[in-house]
DNA sequence: ATAAATAGGTTTATTTTATAAACTATTTTA
DNA sequence: TAAAATAGTTTATAAAATAAACCTATTTAT
């Protein structure tokens, strides 16, 4: 076996990796706020945040605030366990 | 200043970053080698080396073992710091 | 001696991604 | 009541990754 394991190519992305290293570090976040902290612009940012949802790593949540809606994002257990696993794949590439 | 640097876009791809990882552990390292060791397939190769040389982080010979051609690739001085910093970067998503 | 297979790649084509630009719909402000 | 802002989505474009096809020379088998 060879000691490079393939890397997640959903999570090995500069966007969804920042995203999902945001959304481990909380319990829940907003699109705008995700937006922000990451530096992406919104039509970025929508479109990964639905791979990630497609792939189960997130959970979107759509609502209201007022009379504005409101895009709710979490990470889920699938998520977390995806995430993991790529960063010890990861590991072994760069030490 | 956001946590999350940009990650240099020719060393977050899985297949140059495991050619780098695998040139810092040796001296020098020969076309076919890397191909096993990577697991790519040769065209893929050939294209990424390319790119780490043109941006300087690889140094590419071209000699003949008897008769049949031999490429051998070393990582440069720029490359060892350009993969460093690219680590040090990461580490901000992945910690 | 010729044909087929192998070595060691490169080049071109195709698919996938990432990203930006344009758009929608509503709401707030001037 | 326009104009601008909010909160996104959809579509188009550019860039990347990858695979497939190709090339040249060398061995090996017939």
């Amino acid at each position: 076996m060879s000691e490079f394991k393939p890397l997640d190519p959903l999570l090995h992305s500069q966007l969804r990796l920042a995203v999902m290293s945001l959304l481990l570090s909380v319990d829940e976040a907003e699109f705008t706020f995700i937006k922000e902290k990451t530096e992406s612009t919104a039509g970025n940012l929508s479109v990964q945040l639905d791979k990630l949802e497609k792939a189960g790593y997130v959970q979107i949540e759509k609502s209201f605030r007022g009379k504005r809606p409101l895009t709710t994002c979490k990470i889920t257990q699938v998520g977390v366990k995806a995430f993991e696993s790529y960063v010890e794949n990861l590991k072994k590439y760069i030490t």
